[in-house]
RNA sequence: GCACCGCUAGCUCAAUUGGCAGAGCAAGUGACUCUUAAUCACUGGGUUUCAGGUUCGAUUCCUGAGCGGUGCACCA
């Protein structure tokens, strides 16, 4: 790492210089009036304020400078002047360079053009940079370095800026939505012996002291279904899980994800809910129900219209809307036959229910853009869901789809023991130590029946900021180190 | 895991059929007291991702590797 070039041996020498003359290039506190976004709110002529942040434009004018100040808040412009600084301030004021963190104390004034600007009277190092920026007009552009550096995308691009202003607030936002619906926010291990909740592969790793394997979790669901046991009516938890899987535009190896469990609720009340909270961050964060998808050169590709009432629709209309209205009479040959002609691949080995939901991901979830909370799927695709009074081959379930993907999916929670033990049974298959007892023992003592659901965060976000893959959404995407 | 594509200065990008590797920004020097992608003049800056091969000559063609992107596969 000790590349050595003649923009980062002219730093240093600056650097060197500045500690000849007792200034410490990386400097102490320093008081603000606040955050940069702050400063220009109390801006007000002739007002003394104080701001710091990382240089990022210098127009020099000679006698005068003008310069931008910047923080992940915002930018403001400074002004400096040789007869206002004095030579030993001036000569200090030299050995900057763009990306260098000062700060400033300086008097508000309007610039000629109306650049709301502060005007130095005294300045410090708080910063020396040894490398520089990235170029000031088209930001960094190359993929991997905005992900393998974050810092530089993010103090260059306005955009970057904006998506991860928006994931913070759509987390803290749900947050508060939960809490005001009087849900708890808990936590759960992410250490299990048994990595259970959903059918993922997980990641393993090794308890010393006690000498056994432990795992990431793939999902929090049996563990808040414990609480649920334990007295506890509306919990939930925002937090990490790790599957130890594939890694794609939407997929990274650890992701948020929202869990919620609601006692004496079932399916229906979750969409309500999910509904309900995917509106209220919608409305109070990108400021409207229509969400606009825009290209690189900003034309707008796709809006997804979230105005409530959402659609709610059962599985086999939707698969009858685009396979034909006789799909489910047809036999398993002509339906093959029939996914042949409406140009979906099948492979030989699937069964038919698989034939179907390829027919009904290919044709149904990937064109879908305006959410649809699509219900009463065949038990085969979600076997930890109660079964439907009415037909026993459906379980009551949501599988909510926006944005040509699944969102969130949301069910009525199975809480009969015998039945839970069984599918967990046939869900593991020889691998029984994939069971967790601890938990059938909990569902044995009883749980309330309980609607709940899971809302990927990352997902979410892309869906409200319009990020096209899921690192431009996570601050540190999983990524192999670069070698040598 | 498979297929296709990409990798050139700190950054953003050029380089015709295989023929001296260029520009803008950034940097250095100089000019300029209201600029905001400031402007103007001059200057420096390269192991073309890496390792081989073909060739008089390779950024360019071939083989392999690394990393990334996209798609497929995987993924309740």
């Amino acid at each position: 790492m000790e590349e050595e070039n003649e923009l980062i041996a002219l730093r240093r020498q600056k650097m060197d210089a500045l500690r000849a003359r007792g200034v410490a290039p990386f400097g102490q506190s320093f008081e603000t009036s606040g955050s940069v976004a702050e400063v220009r709110e109390k801006f007000s002529e002739g007002t003394p304020l104080r701001a710091a942040g990382r240089i990022t434009a210098h127009r020099d004018m000679g006698k005068s400078h003008f310069l931008d100040l910047r923080d992940a808040t915002g930018r403001i412009q400074i002004y400096a002047q040789a007869k206002e600084l004095g030579p030993e301030a001036t000569e200090i004021f030299g050995l900057l360079d763009l990306g260098d963190f000062i700060g400033v104390e300086g008097t508000c004034f309007l610039t000629k053009t109306g650049e709301p600007t502060l005007k130095v009277h005294r300045f410090e190092v708080l910063a020396k940079t040894l490398r520089p920026l990235p170029e000031k007009w088209h930001g960094l552009t190359d993929v991997e370095a905005c992900y393998r550096q974050r810092y530089l995308d993010l103090v260059t691009n306005e955009r970057s800026r904006e998506v991860f202003a928006n994931r913070i607030a759509i987390v803290r936002e749900t947050r508060r939505f939960m809490e005001s619906r009087g849900f708890v926010e808990v936590e759960t291990p992410m250490l299990q012996t048994v990595a259970g909740g959903a059918a993922a592969e997980p990641f393993r790793t090794h308890h010393k002291a006690l000498g056994i394997d432990l795992y990431l979790r793939i999902a929090p669901e049996l563990y808040l279904k414990r609480l649920l046991v334990g007295g506890f009516n509306k919990v939930f938890e925002v937090n990490r899980n790790f599957r130890n899987e594939g890694i794609s535009r939407r997929h990274n190896p650890e992701f948020t994800m929202l869990e919620a469990y609601w006692a004496y609720a079932n399916f229906e009340k979750i969409a309500d809910l999910v509904e309900e909270l995917i509106c209220h961050l919608a409305a109070t964060i990108i400021g409207s129900l229509q969400i606009e998808h825009h290209d690189a050169e900003g034309k707008v590709t796709r809006t997804i219209n979230l105005t409530p009432p959402w659609r709610r629709a059962r599985y086999r209309d939707l698969v009858c809307e685009v396979a034909g209205a006789d799909w489910f009479g047809l036999t398993s040959e002509e339906r093959r036959a029939q996914a042949h002609l409406l140009g979906i691949e099948i492979q030989p080995q699937m069964a038919d229910y698989e034939v179907t939901q390829h027919i009904f991901e290919k044709l149904v979830e990937e064109k879908t853009y305006d959410p649809v909370f699509v219900t009463h799927c065949p038990k085969e695709l979600v076997p930890l869901a109660k079964q439907n009074a009415e037909d026993d081959s459906l379980v009551d379930v949501f599988e909510l789809i926006i944005n040509g993907q699944e969102i969130a999916p949301g069910y009525t929670e199975l809480n009969d023991p015998f039945v839970q033990r069984q599918r967990l049974l046939e869900q593991a298959g020889e691998e029984t130590q994939k069971i967790d007892e601890d938990f059938l023992l909990a569902l044995e003592h009883g749980m309330p029946p309980a609607g709940g659901v899971g809302i990927g965060i990352d997902r979410l976000t892309m869906l409200l900021t319009g990020a096209e893959s899921i690192r431009d959404v996570i601050l540190f995407p999983l990524l192999k180190p670069k070698q040598g």
